[in-house]
DNA sequence: TCAAAAGTGTTAGATTTACACCCATGA
DNA sequence: TCATGGGTGTAAATCTAACACTTTTGA
């Protein structure tokens, strides 16, 4: 009998907001509840943290499932306990969001699960407190784009300004200056210009840029 | 029996840090572990989560078992939870940061817990990860010290501005200029002059302000 | 040849920083 | 009278925001 005994466990979930960027919208990955109580309504992914397992890496592991990627940019957005905010049992939720490029996601694990894709300014009611997750996750982001370097996790490997640009307009809800953009781009080396052109979405091509993780590590200084 | 039922439950436990602003210092309190394990170790104050209280009420209930204070600032900073981050058993912590006026704080209480303030540049090692939160705590302190009117909670409700500066430069760690400090002071309507004066820390005596409320959530525009 | 997206500089205004002296008072 | 902390303004530099036209090319 120690001084741990005289108090209550309580069971502990993950809960992860994925976004992804995708037709010029910020857009988050929910799916239809498979179990009771609330089976069938738009939900959040999530799982139960196990006795061997952190909890960062429970949502890892949760992440993983869903995604089948590795090394995704995750990050702990916090924790969720109100008495009742499950209808089934007292569970305290932490939450976490994650940033994935969806061109590399698999259509066919989204179709297995029953995810769909949702502009964050159109979701849904959620489950529980799930939206409040979603609100707070989205608010966090807007700062955190604006003073490192995350946006490139939603993109792919190589991408044109434009594109960058257009993702920043997502995020932050707001239209951007091009010009002003593309100077304080300029100003980062370790956003590079490559010599490769994107003609996809121009008669002209535009050049394809990337982002160097080293040169950022040795010089971080990114403000937007 | 349900799906929750296949999962384990974990102990889930509150921990404060406490800041105080005193002898020109940013403080926190600490006090002596009184339980095994660690027993006798500088630690962070906590509590465990019972099943009828939310987190943040588990979080409000330490905190003012320690002080006797009503409503203080109290934020949650996140949780944290590694396998083995108690020696004991599996705990899950989550991490609330508060602010006290010094002033106000019961010395009797203080002593009755065994607690100490402790400047957060000279800060013991302390129980489990407990050096974790408070550099964690400390780190979001400076940031919303900036954005957000919180330095009044650390300080009386009548002030100078030289407590005012120097509470800036004991939370950032760094000097501020006088003049620059006080010309963005008189842009904030709602930090008031009032006609009282401060004789204690100079013969020519100092204008006593004060952070009205009411006027700040009428026109919120904070910036240090 | 023209529609559509890419790309490019300048200027005014606002903000930030650096900096030094006089004032009032009690001891 | 003097030591101590309180109080005040200006100018240079930097940063931010607004703004419009030319280029390239495939259809």
């Amino acid at each position: 009998m120690n001084f741990y005994s005289e108090h209550a466990k309580v069971w502990v979930s993950v809960d992860v907001i994925i976004f992804g960027f995708d037709e010029g919208q910020l857009k988050i990955l929910i799916g239809r509840r498979q179990m009771d109580p609330g089976r069938g309504q738009w939900s959040l992914y999530g799982g139960f943290v196990g006795t061997s397992e952190s909890i960062d890496q429970a949502a890892e592991r949760t992440l993983q499932e869903l995604t089948g990627m590795q090394r995704l940019y995750m990050r702990q957005l916090g924790a969720f306990g109100a008495v009742d905010r499950d209808p089934g049992e007292r569970v305290i939720s932490i939450a976490y969001y994650a940033l994935i490029n969806v061109a590399d996601y698999d259509e066919k694990l989204r179709a297995q699960y029953g995810l769909e894709w949702v502009d964050v300014n159109h979701v849904p009611q959620l489950y529980s407190d799930h939206n409040e997750m979603v609100a707070m996750a989205l608010s966090k982001m807007r700062q955190k784009i604006k003073s490192e370097p995350i946006s490139f996790r939603l993109l792919p490997p190589l991408f044109t300004l434009t594109q960058l640009q257009h993702l920043y307009e997502a995020v932050l809800g707001e239209e951007v200056d091009k010009r002003n953009f593309r100077k304080r781009i300029k100003d980062m080396d370790f956003i590079e210009k490559t010599e490769l052109i994107d003609k996809t979405s121009s008669k002209r091509g535009a050049a394809l840029f990337r982002f160097n993780r080293k040169a950022y590590k040795e010089d971080p200084n990114f403000k937007l």
